[in-house]
Formats: structure tokens, C-alpha cells, sequence
DNA sequence: GATCATAGTCGTCTTCCTGACGATAAACAC
DNA sequence: GTGTTTATCGTCAGGAAGACGACTATGATC
């Protein structure tokens, strides 16, 4: 088909931001309230126009830095600092998904520390890091007893993508390294995958596979106390970004 | 931000298609010839523009059977006939893929049976099957002795990502019997998994583990040689697409 | 300070999976 | 028949993982 520029429609790309986080053993989602139609009113997941002379990947670290102070990292680098995993996640582009326009999004994910209080725009009240399952469920009712709505267009599905994609993600990888901080505790660790699979893991058999899985973990010869009970090693993620043999995720 | 039309740039979408197969003990990829600057006469993906009232995955099937006549398969249903799987890939979107406007590419990765001659708009020499190796290596020679150029656009790196993408994805997954007929022989299953991976395996441990593994393969009572050698038992796709336990590359 | 609760760390044992490889079975070519 | 090819079954050793006992080192409580 020769170049012709009416020969194809326009579109308005976006991207979307899945930014997970562990919180009080849980693994929480960034949403922000939206304030204008469709959807005013109700939460729904960071995102924005990609400008004309931006990459996509540019756009979603840009996106990321907006809402929450992030800065991206480059994922062939050991995450640290207040660093973010970030990466591409899957694209959207339903003719309906967006009732203004033929928007087609461009979904990322982002897996970030315990933060401070998230900022959208410097207004807290507009956004909030949520429980997956609160932001997930349908209909129900959230802790505080008040009636949850759904997420806006099509963010749930891209949401619940987005944890199964860190779900899978940490069993092969050494991703679960960017929900800690730069040094953290083989519990520490541990509550990360049990947060992230919602289950109880073994604290022997945890230690034993992570301590002795190549490349996995790097001790810093500090110890701390945060828990309670006996000091732990400290460590650092190591460089292999790829864990064989890999975690294994429970059986149901 | 409030909606203004002009407040977005306008984009072109596209869908591209990594389609693999399996040929003489090859991984082979679907490539065509084209017709028009740029990268005028040099090979590349198969592809075209998302049209207006068209979802994402509907374009790509579109593409797919014009292309092919390859009937995309629903993802949830098993492998049947001569439909394909097809799954969502990746997007890329550098602001300076496409020299002559601002194209994002939602690359898509279809798996289908040894095919007949690819057809391209009825024309045979502008579309090949063609060995994955052969499209990826830059500035060599084919095994022709031609050179051989290398692919248009990114679409080099978008093959690369569909290829690894099929080899991981066969590990843990029964998608490796969407490069089989309708009714296989372990023994083809086997020489799929030596072809895409570019390794031998022993037939002996590969038929007690794809045997052994719950819902990967039916029977069908018949058997058959295709090979020469014994009868070998004929299977059909079970019903499993995770496999528990996975299959194992071997290293290195 | 003794006791208790909490976490972290090291071992043991059994079971399962895998890789290496011997042996047998059933076809075809000569 | 003999040889070749492919399919299929069996055996054995090594490694990984689940279950779980035991010990260690801290803070909290009495």
C-alpha cells in the first residue's frame, strides 16, 4: 500500500502506569482519582499522553516521575536508590475502551519500594496506594465500609495483567529485589513473595533457596533488628536478574 | 488534564506479525517482500495499519489470514485444524521507526503448522519462509550465497523478541503442539522443541516427561510412521496450556 | 535476671524430578 | 536374515524441594 496519510486513522496513544508496592504485608496498586468526565470521580491508574518526540518508554518513566518521584531504572542495572523496576506490560486498544476517542494505551509496569506518601500533582487527596484485591473487587465494599467503585475505562483488566504479570515475573527473576530497599533481610525478602502470592512460605526452605541461589543475593556484612527477634544478614540484590533454578510458587 | 483534541498528538497504529514455523528441523519466520519506500525491496514483517473500528488482536487475525489464510485461534481453546496461536507480542514506538511519520507497532506473535507456500496478495516471491538465523544475521550471506539484508524498519528486533519469546514460552507452556498438525507423534513434538530451542534432546527422557506430564497429550488410539523406524502412538493437544512441571531448556 | 515471644539460621530426611544411558520393539531397505 | 531407524520402557545416581526439628540471638515482661 503506497504512503498516503489519509489511508490510515489517527490515533491518541497513552500510557498506563501499574506501579505496584508492598505495604503492611500487602501488595498495594497507585491509583488517582480522576477529575474530570468519563469516569470523574473515580480511581483509576496513572497515565498520560505519549508527546510526539518521546519513546514509549521515555513516556512511562516521565509519567512515573510525575506521579511519584520514581526515577526509572534501566533494567540491565540492579535496581537501587529509590530506583523503579520499570517495563513494558501489554497494549490496549479496544475502539470502545475510551468513549471520547480512539485511544489505544500503551500499559507499563513499574514495581517500586515502600514509599512515602504518593503526590499527584502535590494533591494526596487524588491519589493513594490501595490493596490490589480493594481495587480489584467489583462492587464490594472496602475496608472502611464505603462502597468501592470500579477502576475507569479498562483498568482493571490492565491492573489485574499487570499483578499477574509480577506474580509470574518473581518466580524467574530477581524482581521481588525492587519492592526492598537497597538493603534488606532474607525475611524481609520473604514477606515481599509472600505479600506478592498472598501465601505463607516456609521460613527455612526460603533461606536456604535464596542464600543458595547463585548470583541472587550479595551479603553486605551489616545485620539489623527490624523485626524483632534475632538480627538478620543484610544484602544487596546480586546481578543475576534471571534465578535458576526459579521460586516456586505454591500450589494453590 | 481537560479533553482538547489538540492537546494529543496524532499517531498512526499498526499491527506487525512475528509469524513462526517449523520447517526442515527449522524455526522459520514468515517474511515479505516490499514493495514501496522506504526499505523498498527489502524483506520485512508482515503488517498493516489498525483500521477504525477494529480492536488490536482483530487486526492482527486480519493480517494473519491475509497473509496466511491462517485461521487465528482463540487463545482459551486448544490448537485445532489449521488455526494458529496468536498472542500479543510487544510495542514499539521510537519516535524514528518509521522515517516518514509517527508509527507505534503493536507487534504480534503467531504460531502455526508446517504450511504450504506463503502467499502475499497471490504473489509467491514476495513472501518466504524463511530461517530465523538467516533474517537476523546482519550483512552475512544466505545460504544462497546472495547477502542478505537485514530486515526493514526494527522489525529485526521485534523478530528477536517473538523468537525468544517462543522459546521461553514452550518451557513452561503447551504451546510448542501449536507448531504440530492437528495429530503428532512424540517424536515431532520432540523434533519441534530441538528446532526452536537449537538443541538435541534425548528422546528417551523427552517422551517419559511430556507422557508423564497431566493434560499435555492425549492419545488418539492410532498410530503411525512418518519417519521410517517403529510406529510411533499419535497425540492429540490435552487440555493443559500451563505445564507443571516445565519443560527444561537445557543450559547453555 | 529468668522467662517468654519473636525471628533468623543450620540440618536432616524423604520424595520427586532429571539426566545419562542400557535394552527391547517394530517398522523398512538390502 | 542383517542392518538401520525410530519408538518405548527401565534403571540408576544426583540434585532440588517440602516437612520439620533444633539452636541462636535479640527484645519484652515479670
Amino acid at each position: 500500500m503506497p504512503y498516503d496519510p489519509s489511508a490510515f486513522p489517527p490515533f491518541a496513544v497513552t500510557v498506563d502506569l501499574v506501579v505496584l508496592t508492598v505495604r503492611r504485608h500487602a501488595l498495594c496498586a497507585l491509583a488517582v482519582r480522576r477529575g474530570e468526565p468519563p469516569f470523574q470521580g473515580r480511581w483509576a491508574l496513572p497515565g498520560g499522553f505519549v508527546r510526539a518526540d518521546e519513546d514509549l518508554s521515555q513516556a512511562a518513566a516521565r509519567e512515573l516521575a510525575e506521579e511519584t518521584g520514581l526515577c526509572a531504572h534501566d533494567p540491565s542495572v540492579p535496581v537501587q536508590d529509590n530506583g523503579a523496576h520499570l517495563e513494558q506490560l501489554a497494549t490496549y486498544g479496544d475502539p470502545k475502551r475510551d468513549p471520547r476517542m480512539r485511544v489505544v494505551s500503551v500499559a507499563h509496569l513499574a514495581l517500586a519500594p515502600d514509599l512515602p506518601a504518593p503526590r499527584a500533582g502535590g494533591d494526596a487527596s487524588n491519589a493513594r496506594w490501595a490493596p490490589v484485591e480493594e481495587l480489584l473487587q467489583q462492587g464490594g465494599y472496602g475496608r472502611d465500609g464505603e462502597p468501592v467503585a470500579p477502576l475507569a475505562f479498562d483498568h482493571a483488566q490492565i491492573l489485574a495483567d499487570g499483578v499477574e504479570r509480577a506474580r509470574s515475573k518473581i518466580e524467574y527473576s530477581s524482581l521481588a529485589t525492587a519492592f526492598c530497599p537497597p538493603e534488606f533481610t532474607v525475611g524481609e525478602l520473604r514477606r515481599v513473595y509472600e505479600a506478592v502470592w498472598g501465601v505463607a512460605l516456609d521460613p527455612r526452605n526460603f533461606h536456604r533457596k535464596v542464600t543458595g541461589t547463585p548470583g541472587f543475593l550479595v551479603p553486605t556484612g551489616g545485620t539489623t533488628t527490624r523485626q524483632g527477634g534475632r538480627p538478620a544478614q543484610l544484602f544487596r540484590a546480586g546481578g543475576a536478574t534471571l534465578l535458576n533454578p526459579p521460586m516456586l510458587r505454591p500450589e494453590v
